[in-house]
DNA sequence: ATTACTTTTGCCTAAAAGTGTCAAGTCACT
DNA sequence: AGTGACTTGACACTTTTAGGCAAAAGTAAT
């Protein structure tokens, strides 16, 4: 979802890879990795890519966040998932 | 949670540490650590633990998985946390 | 207070996962 | 065929995790 996220934005300012690796200072391979979500995306480089394509840093943390929740909650079987995801809700609203 | 859940379990069945330990194949210390949530409870330890006690695996599957959830919101920002959390129910409903 | 036992703590190691590079490869265009 | 953008795979390094072992601390019963 990330991985997409940034390659859309990307491509709407028409920066290639290279460019943008070279503001991270990271490889293009490890970025167009990033990108296809076969790596991860470090939370420090997401913020920079937020700064780079002026997006709402918010947003992609958001969407970063939910990643990581999603990549727990599909190893899982959905019964219990929905399950677990009311008792995070009750937790959280205390 | 799941290990003050199943430190319970232990305790209203009277069992030693040692005892549970033994049935799991894991030190003593490694259990005490699993149910003070110092280490990780693995899924396998989780369900062999159900067994013992005679529990609602999937009861303990659930708790086991907010944990898991918890453990990625709780280090977030709560706002962020809570619109990661709309992301992924949106996501879930497909 | 000593003994006998359970549980906790601290330190250490092996295995796994994460982070990124480099070189070579593919693909599209001219 | 050559160039530029991107992808792939193998590798190296670092960090995290899982768990063991031994010593320390807590708990009862004598």
């Amino acid at each position: 979802m990330i991985g997409a996220k940034i390659r859309e934005l990307r491509e709407t300012k028409g920066l290639l890879l290279r460019q943008v690796a070279a503001v991270l200072e990271i490889d293009t391979a490890t970025l167009s990795k990033m990108e296809r979500e076969v790596k991860k995306l470090r939370k420090d480089h997401l913020q920079k890519l937020a700064d780079i394509y002026q997006a709402d840093v918010n947003e992609l943390l958001a969407i970063w966040i939910a990643d990581k929740i999603l990549k727990v909650v599909k190893s899982e079987d959905n019964e219990l998932s929905s399950k677990a995801l009311e008792i995070v809700k009750e937790h959280i609203l205390v």
